[in-house]
RNA sequence: AGGGGAGUCGCCAAGUUGGUUAAGGCAUCGGAUUUUGAUUCCGACAUGCGAAGGUUCGAAUCCUUCUUCCCCUGCCA
């Protein structure tokens, strides 16, 4: 469950043996998103790692906006990033962090840089930058610009600062080494002219750091031991290095790369995903379907759900895909020990109880849970007329069947052994209407002489209320919706793989306990999967609305699919 | 003159300095219990570690060669 023991991994070996050697003496991790779009399935994986990480070695984690690109970064996104770490059970550090609390720093390194003379302002354009880079195979050239004395770098660098040069025109590079066969090594950009507002420091500044620059400072500023991020930024540690190695810093943390975790039937492009919502494929980017954690959430995974699952991908450098049956695995389990059980009829035929008796046939209680006695009971009312789901009868039944059946008999959870006497169908053949008996003798005991082996749910017309219920599926009908490709080997449009069936919405039949539940409240619905009253839409007392989150575990379905 | 990574069961993943029968989880398949075809419980599940050679008493771990996959040519992060 979700206190299994944190596996062996490689990046607790590092740790363990930096503590054990004395190199470290604790651990300071980071998170740190930019604010650039809502966290998904795969951010959860480095946010357990880092803010896990720091907890089991009594260390600190922090969170911080990596927001060194005010053109793409925006207040709501960084709210909801907040919201989100905070939701997953996550306390970072002190405040929230950003990368641009160390601006000033930043361009006072970018000084010292200057003066040490290995950084020079480039007047290349973008595209002379590209020819001068080199490729695979061929180093790069030297920018004519790059021997300028550190007294004309510095005064062009001052004035970058001061606005007196246009957007793009001038950049500040870090004078390494053209021919290093690591491309960004090649004198990497480390300021750009830009003037674009910025949602923390305003209109302040014109020029901005670039990642490479202020990641490395702002871990060491902060004083990270280990700065753990994703497999592509392998090629960047030199960098991350050199910075840090050539300006007067204190502390040196160390970056460790692990693999990201990708899902199939899902995509997690930031594009992709705004694509979704821009084009009302969704309906917005907390759409139960979405694999970002807002959508998740209002979906009905739980943060204990979420983290299980996390933990159980593990952490390593193999480039790793789980199937999304993982997912909907580690998140059941959890709902399995934490929800109440309540029963709802989501597609109903009425059933008429013939011999139903006012006064004799009477009703019996219900534990919220079989395992949790504690958590009370309430009574499953009968009457004359219920409701039971149109799925548990079979006119003509498959072999194996356990369910109701013309002349079988079944056991109504918590309540009679019934008999289906009679079908009743309308014009068209649907049938309409069961009519059954009871056996007065089975009220919480067995039937004597004969084994009854299906239980089905049932609910009171008279005593249920209505509810919207969502039925959610997957998204994508395929497994790698973006790596299909046509006859012309071009990658086919993800979008043509929505699934037409990942929702449905249906009105219900549920019991009258949960009618006042605030919103965000979990249940299993018995026999059909674990629903949860709508973050947004559920009104307690007047309207409840519920999403499927996940269906049980059906072992019956898979056996009828084969 | 390319560089950086990774290949252990269907999917993850432990295994670190060579030492007994290659952890564990998920999935799957049996079976038991069950008023949820759920849960729970038992049992099965790699003579094999990308391939081929080699070293050794002994190799997933060391050496050689080969092979497959991923990442890198933003003034994005």
């Amino acid at each position: 469950m979700s206190n299994e023991l944190p596996v062996s991994n490689f990046i607790r070996h590092i740790i363990d043996s930096d503590l054990a050697s004395g190199k470290r003496t604790s651990v300071v991790t980071r998170f740190p998103p930019e604010p650039n779009g809502y966290l998904h399935i795969g951010h959860v994986k480095a946010i357990n790692i880092n803010f896990g990480i720091a907890q089991d070695y009594q260390g600190l984690c922090n969170l911080r906006m990596d927001d060194t690109n005010p053109e793409k970064e925006e207040d709501e996104y960084a709210a909801a990033i907040e919201a989100d770490v905070h939701w997953l059970g996550f306390k970072w550090s002190g405040d929230v962090r950003h990368a641009s609390d160390y601006f000033d720093q930043l361009y006072a390194y970018g000084e010292e840089l200057i003066q040490s003379g290995k950084a020079f302002v480039c007047d290349l354009t973008p595209e002379e930058v590209r020819e001068h880079r080199g490729d695979f195979v061929k180093p790069g050239k030297e920018s004519p610009y790059r021997n300028r004395t550190p007294a004309e770098n510095l005064d062009l660098f001052r004035r970058m600062k001061a606005g007196e040069f246009a957007d793009g025109s001038k950049t500040l590079r870090l004078k390494i080494d053209m021919g290093s066969p690591n491309l960004n090594m090649r004198d990497p950009v480390i300021y750009r002219i830009k003037r674009e507002h910025h949602i923390k420091t305003g209109d302040k500044w014109c020029i901005y750091p670039m990642y490479d620059y202020t990641h490395c400072i702002s871990d060491a500023l902060e004083g990270i031991t280990h700065s753990l991020c994703s497999l592509e930024f392998e090629d960047h540690r030199p960098l991350y290095d050199w910075v840090l190695d050539n300006i007067t810093i204190p502390c040196h943390p160390q970056q460790i790369e692990f693999s990201r975790l990708e899902t199939l039937y899902v995509v997690t492009s930031k594009r992709k995903l705004k694509q979704l919502v821009d084009e009302n494929l969704v309906t917005g980017w907390d759409d139960p379907r979405m694999p970002t954690v807002t959508g998740m959430r209002r979906r009905g995974y739980s943060p204990e759900g979420l983290r299980l699952f996390v933990q159980r991908a593990g952490v390593s450098k193999t480039p790793n895909v789980v199937d999304f049956s993982a997912l909907e695995g580690a998140v059941r389990e959890e709902l399995e020990e934490s929800s109440p059980r309540v029963i709802a009829v989501l597609d109903p035929i009425k059933v008429t109880l013939t011999n139903f008796e006012a006064g004799v046939t009477t009703s019996r209680t219900a534990p919220f849970h079989p395992h949790h006695a504690e958590w009370g009971e309430r009574e499953v009312p009968i009457a004359p007329v219920i409701y039971v789901e149109r799925e548990d009868f079979a006119e003509v039944p498959p072999a194996g069947w356990q369910r109701l059946t013309p002349g079988g008999e079944v056991r109504l959870r918590y309540s009679y052994v019934i008999k289906c006497d009679e079908v009743i169908k309308d014009a068209a053949g649907n049938v309409i209407e069961l009519k059954c008996s009871l056996d007065p003798a089975t009220l919480g005991q067995n039937p004597v002489g004969r084994k009854v082996k299906g239980v089905i749910h049932w609910i009171s017309a008279e005593h249920a209320i209505q509810a919207d219920v969502r039925l959610y599926d997957r998204l994508f009908t395929e497994a790698r919706p973006d790596a299909v490709r046509g006859e012309d080997g071009q990658y086919v449009d993800f979008k043509q793989f929505i699934n037409p069936e990942s929702l449905k919405t249906v009105t219900a039949y549920v019991e009258a306990s949960v009618k006042d539940a605030p919103p965000e409240t979990r249940y299993q619905f018995e026999r059909l999967g674990y629903f949860v009253t709508d973050r947004k839409e559920h009104v307690p007392g007047q309207k409840p609305v519920f999403n499927r989150t996940v269906t049980l575990k059906d072992t019956w379905a898979a056996k009828e699919a084969k």
